[in-house]
DNA sequence: GAGCACTGC
C-alpha cells in the first residue's frame, strides 16, 4: 500500500487527466478490442519477469497465465480468442444484462463456474462506454486470480498488460494512467477507499465471488452501500454463486438479479447409507472401491487437515500394496503448508494408464484446480480458525463443512467431464446437520484490525455500521478496548495521533504499535524484522520421518529468552547466507514464507519511510527491542505457575509454553512473559512468547498493573482482586459465564483510578449498560 | 513435550 498511499493523489489527477484526453480520443477507438496495432510481446512487461517464476507457478491459473507469455499475439490468434469469447455463455445474454445494469444502479450476477463472467463482463462494459467516466473496478479474493485474469483479458484486448487491462495485489501495482480495466484483490480496493472515500476513479465496481465473503468484502459491502448514495453515477456489480444472491440482493435493497448459465458438467451425488464414525479409514475403503471398480479418471479426496491428510495418503498405500492385481495409483497429499516442488506434484502428468488421486485439505476447494478429476470423496469435515473474543483466544477445530462447501466440493468433479462425488456421511446429516452456509469470516476473527481501520474512514457508531454481515458485538466491543488501550482511541472513542499512525500499516494493531515504539526507542530495523516474521504462516519446517533433525536445526537459532527474538535470529543468519533458498532448506526452513518475509519487510519499510519514522538499529541491546515486544503485548501477558505453565495476568486464565518456544526447548523460566498468540488446541497454548521485566509491564500497561516494590523478588502485583481468579479458574468455555466474564472485563477498566473520572472511554459505557 | 484450514493488506 506504500506504493498507493504514496502516489495516491498524484494518480487521482493522472487519471482526471487521462479521463479528459479520452474523451477527445474516443472518436478514435474501436471498440471490442480491434485495434491491432498494438502488438503484445513478453519482453514488454515487467509482470512476466517478476512475478512468473514464483513458487506459486504451480497453481493452475498461473500456468495458464504462464502458457501465454511466450505467445506472439497474431492476428489469427486474436480471431481465434474473439470466437472463444463468442462461444461463452455469458455472450448469449450480453445484451439484455447490458440493459438492466444500464437500468439498476446495483445489480446481484448469479454465474455458474465457466460462464465467463470474470473476462467478459469488464469487457462488456467497455465497450457500452461505461469506461469513458473512470475505471471498470473488478475485485477478486485471491491474487493469482487478478493477475491471472488481468493478463487473460488484456489478451482478448490485444493491449500490453498494464495498459489498457492492469492489476494490483500487494506489493504490485501493474496499472498505469491508461488503464481502464482494473482487476485487484478486494483488500486492495478497501485500502484504496482510504484514500479516497467516495472512491471517484471508478465508475462501475465489480465484487466477483462475493459468496466466499472474505472479511474485505463484508466491509466493503458496508462502504459500498453508503458511497452509491453519495455517488448515483456508481455502479455496482455483485457476483455470487447461486446460494446467497439472494443476501446480497437483500443487502442492496432488493436489487435485481440475474442469472448466466454455467458449463459444467453432471455430477451424481452418493451419499452414505450409514453413520460414519472414522473418515480417514472410510475415504480409504472409497478410493480403493473407485479404483477398483470404476473407468479411468483421478480422484480427489477431501480432508480437513494436514494430519490427516498425510495418514489417508499412508493407509491408501499400504492397503493398495496389499491388493494383489492392483493397477498403479498415484497418491498424493497437497495442503498450503506442504513445500512448493511437492505441492507442484499434483499437477504434474503421470503415466499414460495411472490413476492420480490427489488428498487435499480445503486448499483445493477454491484456491486450486486439478483438472482430470471424475472422481470426487468429501469427509465432510475442515479445520476453522474461530476466535473467540472474551477470553481472546483462536481455537483451531474440526468443523463439519457447510452445504455450500459440500456443493463447491462435489463440483470439483464436474469440471471436465460428469462426474461422481461420494460423501462420507448420510443425506440426513446433509440436511439437518450442516448449515446452509458457512459462518463468514467477519464473524469469527479478531476485528482490532478492521475495526481500527472503520474508525480511521471516521465511521462513528461501528454497532451500527451496516455490515452484510455483522459480528457479534461483543467482538466489536472487544476490538474497541483492545484499540483503546493500545492508545490508538482515546476515551472519548476517537481516534488518536498514534491511532492514525498505526492504520497506515497492514498490520494488527498490536504489531503497529510496536513499530511506532520501535522508531521511538531506535530499533525499527529490528522490530521491522519481527514484524515481519510474524506476518506469515510458519517458519520451521518438520517433515514427517525427519522431526528430530529438523528439531535439532531450530534449536540452533534460539534465543533463550524469546521467540520473537530467535525469529529475528533466523532472518539476520538467512540474510548474512545471502538469502539463499538452499540455506532455508538445508536448516529445515521454508524459503517460501522467508521470501513473504523480505517483501512484507520492505514494503514496511516503504511505508515507515513515506511517514518519516526513524529507523534505526540498536545493534545488539537486546532488551530495548524486548521492550518494543512488551509495548505491544502488554495486554497477553502471563505470570510463572510451573515449569512451563502461565496464568494470565489479567484473567488469571492458565496458559501452556508451547514446546515449539525457545523458552520452552531452553528450559529458561522467566517470571513473566508476553505472548503473540493464544491457543486452544488440545490444551490452551501460548504460541511466540518474549520474557518481559515487570517494570516494563506496568510502565506501558499502567491501566492494569502496578509493580509492587516491598516485594523484594520485584514481581508485579496484579490490581485485580481474588474474585477474578475464582471466576476464572472454572473454565475456559464460558460460554455460560457470559455476563460474569463481561463484569470482570469491567472490574478491570473500574480498578484503575482515571478510568472512574469522566473521561471513561465509550466503550466501558457501553458495556455497563448492557448488563445493567 | 506439541502437532497448525485458507485467504488478504
Amino acid at each position: 500500500m506504500a506504493l498507493l498511499s504514496r502516489k495516491g493523489p498524484h494518480l487521482v489527477r493522472c487519471h482526471r487527466e487521462e479521463r479528459e484526453r479520452r474523451k477527445a480520443q474516443k472518436k478514435h477507438w474501436n471498440l471490442a478490442g480491434t485495434n491491432l496495432g498494438n502488438i503484445m510481446g513478453a519482453e514488454d512487461c515487467k509482470k512476466e519477469d517478476v512475478e512468473v517464476p514464483s513458487e506459486e507457478c504451480h497453481y493452475k491459473s498461473a500456468q495458464k497465465y504462464a502458457s501465454h507469455v511466450d505467445d506472439r499475439v497474431t492476428q489469427s490468434k486474436f480471431k481465434k480468442i474473439q470466437e472463444q469469447r463468442r462461444s461463452l455463455p455469458v455472450f448469449g445474454v450480453k445484451q439484455e444484462l447490458l440493459n438492466v445494469i444500464r437500468d439498476n444502479q446495483v445489480v446481484i450476477i448469479v454465474g455458474e463456474t465457466r460462464s465467463g463472467k470474470t473476462t467478459q463482463l469488464t469487457q462488456y462494459l467497455h465497450e457500452d462506454g461505461y469506461s469513458k467516466y473512470g475505471i471498470i473496478g473488478c475485485t477478486q479474493p485471491r491474487r493469482i486470480a487478478a493477475m491471472s485474469v488481468a493478463k487473460r483479458v488484456s489478451d482478448e484486448m490485444d493491449s500490453k498488460l498494464g495498459d489498457k487491462v492492469g492489476y494490483a495485489i500487494r506489493f504490485e501495482d501493474c496499472t498505469s494512467p491508461e488503464t481502464i480495466i482494473k482487476y485487484m484483490t478486494d483488500g486492495i480496493l478497501l485500502r484504496e477507499s482510504l484514500r479516497e472515500g467516495d472512491l471517484d476513479r471508478y465508475s462501475v465496481i465489480i465484487m466477483d465471488e462475493a459468496h466466499e465473503c472474505s472479511l474485505s468484502t463484508d466491509v466493503l459491502f458496508g462502504l459500498l452501500k453508503e458511497v452509491l448514495r453519495r455517488r448515483s453515477d456508481l455502479k455496482l456489480i455483485v457476483t455470487s454463486a447461486t446460494m446467497d444472491s439472494c443476501k446480497f440482493s437483500t443487502f442492496f435493497g432488493n436489487a435485481p438479479t440475474f442469472k448466466i448459465p454455467g458449463r459444467t458438467y453432471p455430477v451424481e451425488i452418493i451419499h452414505q447409507k450409514v453413520h460414519v464414525d472414522d473418515y480417514v479409514a472410510a475415504a480409504v475403503k472409497q478410493v480403493v472401491q473407485i479404483h477398483l471398480q470404476h473407468p479411468s479418471g483421478d480422484i480427489l479426496v477431501f480432508m480437513p487437515g494436514q494430519e490427516d491428510t498425510e495418514v489417508t495418503c499412508e493407509v491408501l498405500n499400504e492397503r493398495l500394496n496389499e491388493i494383489e492385481r492392483a493397477l498403479p495409483l498415484s497418491i498424493l497429499p497437497i495442503y498450503s503448508q506442504l513445500p512448493s516442488d511437492l505441492q507442484a506434484k499434483i499437477f504434474q502428468r503421470v503415466t499414460d494408464g495411472v490413476r492420480k488421486c490427489v488428498v487435499a485439505t480445503n486448499i483445493a476447494e477454491t484456491s486450486l484446480t486439478v483438472d482430470g478429476i471424475v472422481y470426487v470423496v468429501d469427509s465432510g469435515y475442515c479445520k476453522l480458525k474461530v476466535y473467540n473474543p472474551r477470553i481472546g483466544m483462536d481455537a483451531l477445530q474440526v468443523y463439519p463443512v457447510s452445504q455450500a462447501n459440500a456443493n463447491q466440493r462435489s463440483g470439483r468433479a464436474g469440471r471436465t467431464n460428469p462426474g461422481l462425488c461420494y460423501r462420507l456421511y448420510t443425506q440426513r446429516q446433509y440436511l439437518d446437520e450442516l448449515l446452509e452456509a458457512s459462518v463468514p469470516e467477519i464473524q469469527r476473527t479478531n476485528l482490532a484490525n478492521t475495526v481500527l481501520l472503520l474508525k480511521s474512514l471516521k465511521v462513528g457508531d461501528l454497532l451500527r455500521f451496516p455490515f452484510m454481515d455483522a459480528p457479534p458485538q461483543d467482538n466489536i466491543l472487544n476490538s474497541l478496548y483492545q484499540l483503546w488501550m493500545l492508545g490508538a482511541i482515546d476515551n472519548d472513542d476517537q481516534l488518536t495521533g498514534l491511532g492514525r499512525q498505526m492504520a497506515e500499516f497492514p498490520l494488527d494493531p498490536p504489531q503497529s504499535k510496536m513499530l511506532i515504539v520501535a522508531s521511538n526507542l531506535g530499533c525499527a530495523s529490528e522490530i521491522l524484522t519481527i514484524v515481519s516474521m510474524l506476518s506469515v504462516p510458519a517458519i520451521f519446517y518438520r517433515p514427517k520421518g525427519r522431526e528430530e533433525d529438523s528439531d535439532s536445526k531450530r534449536e540452533k537459532f534460539q534465543v533463550p529468552e524469546s521467540d520473537h527474538l530467535t525469529y529475528l535470529n533466523v532472518y539476520n543468519q538467512w540474510k548474512s547466507n545471502r538469502y539463499s533458498s538452499s540455506w532455508c532448506t538445508e536448516n529445515f526452513i521454508h524459503a517460501k514464507a522467508m521470501r513473504k518475509v523480505r517483501e512484507i519487510r520492505q514494503q514496511l519499510e516503504e511505508i515507515m519511510k513515506q511517514q518519516r519514522m526513524n529507523i534505526a538499529s540498536c545493534g545488539t541491546e537486546w532488551d530495548t527491542v524486548r521492550k518494543c515486544i512488551c509495548s505491544a503485548y502488554f495486554h497477553q501477558a502471563a505470570r510463572l505457575k510451573g515449569i512451563g505453565e502461565y496464568v494470565n495476568c489479567r484473567t488469571g486464565m492458565p496458559c501452556n509454553l508451547h514446546s515449539t518456544s525457545a523458552l520452552f526447548e531452553m528450559g529458561s523460566t522467566p517470571d513473566y512473559v508476553v505472548y503473540h498468540e493464544l491457543i486452544m488446541t488440545s490444551k490452551e497454548y501460548v504460541k511466540c512468547v518474549t520474557a518481559v521485566d515487570a517494570h516494563w509491564l506496568a510502565e506501558f500497561g499502567h491501566m492494569f498493573f502496578s509493580v509492587k516494590e516491598t516485594d523484594k523478588l520485584g514481581k508485579t502485583k496484579r490490581q485485580a482482586p481474588m474474585n477474578l481468579d475464582k471466576s476464572s479458574n472454572k473454565s475456559f468455555d464460558t460460554s455460560s459465564d457470559k455476563d460474569k466474564e463481561q463484569a470482570s472485563g469491567r472490574k478491570q477498566a473500574i480498578l484503575t483510578p482515571g478510568l472512574r473520572e469522566p473521561g471513561t472511554p465509550a466503550l466501558y459505557r457501553i458495556k455497563t449498560k448492557r448488563i445493567g
